[in-house]
DNA sequence: AGCCTATACTCAAATTGTTGAGTATGTCAA
DNA sequence: TTGACATACTCAACAATTTGAGTATAGGCT
């Protein structure tokens, strides 16, 4: 049920129509630590309405479909408040790669390298960019409050990628280690 | 569909009856970056035996009932053999806590800081279970290649854990200062 | 003129994951 | 001896997630 409480944290900072939030969910500020597509936010926002923690107002346009602007009612914002003093458990990993490293003493040795060289490529990339919004946002203080959570959220994402990337030089490390001194079978 | 690889995985190492597999995803091997219920093994290994990728052995007991040792096809063993050629995409963050961060600005911030101890100590108890069993294999060298890939994936828990750690000290840090000297608003 | 992208939302289906009950028995400790 | 725990698997229902199609129009590119 957490999507439904991260919608709600997002509305917190300002009224969103289904559209915009799934744009956030796209983006490095919430999306970089919890993806959901478009049809999940408008489910769950439909879902939400009913149970009454969000309310809309339609917005009529021309050209395009009429626009909804939900907002966190009184009940959305209790129920917000007593997730937040639940404890949370940490997520399992599951990656697809290191079930890829369980099964590779049997498989060809040069596809796990060249695997393992095209997920660094990819987590280098990520890091570059969170570091680039990293320096950006170092440039102008004073921050406001909420800036500064942000700045948190993408600390988390910049030691993660940069975890990847370390790991996967270790593990190529260990493999060219092995590749020229097997010396025990 | 990785979860019918990862037990393609398992079973390439050797036959196993599916409780034992779904004893594997409870032990730090396996069950550290997968997770998977008994249910959905015992479902998942019935699809697979359907595809052919898997065959099984029933084995009688007395008092318990019949084991099913399966085992890997040559079909079995194409697929897993093809699926490992396929590069892989980084599974998104999917955290309450990272949620939690967001919403933060609107929220008291003693329940941040509790949550933020709790899952630090969550943390520490996984890191050190870890490390333990990192200093264990270390003991007794020459050892066999699987047993090496296996370190690896022990090493990827170990900073997993050992990264949220530290974030959470850095967020911890952070709240601290804020406290203290809230100088800008 | 034809195609792609962006805005903005809806509906349906398939797959995956979670929860809980049910069947059966042996072992170990309080 | 009662209750917890381990072995070993099945069935059912529900919740969550993914995938894809469908509706509609504006704006820009070729």
């Amino acid at each position: 049920m957490a999507l439904a409480h991260t919608i709600l944290a997002v509305l917190s900072h300002s009224p969103f129509s289904g559209y915009d939030i799934s744009k956030q969910f796209e983006e490095v500020g919430v999306g970089c630590y919890w993806q959901a597509s478009q049809q999940q936010i408008y489910r769950e926002l439909g879902k939400m309405e009913q149970q009454g923690w969000v309310t809309f107002e339609k917005i009529p346009q021309e050209g395009k479909p009429d626009k909804k602007i939900y907002q966190m009612t009184e009940v959305g914002q209790q129920e917000l408040r007593r997730w937040f003093g639940e404890p949370t458990e940490p997520m399992p990993i599951r990656e697809d790669l290191l079930v890829k490293v369980l099964a590779a003493p049997f498989m060809p040795r040069d596809l796990l390298v060249k695997e393992l060289r095209h997920r660094r490529q990819l987590h280098t990339e990520k890091l570059l960019e969170y570091q680039a919004k990293e320096a950006e946002g170092k440039v102008c203080l004073p921050v406001p409050v909420d800036e500064r959570f942000r700045y948190l959220l993408l600390r988390r994402g910049i030691r993660y990628e940069q975890d990847w990337v370390d790991w996967c030089d270790e593990v190529l490390d260990f493999l060219k280690q092995q590749e020229s001194g097997p010396s025990q079978k």
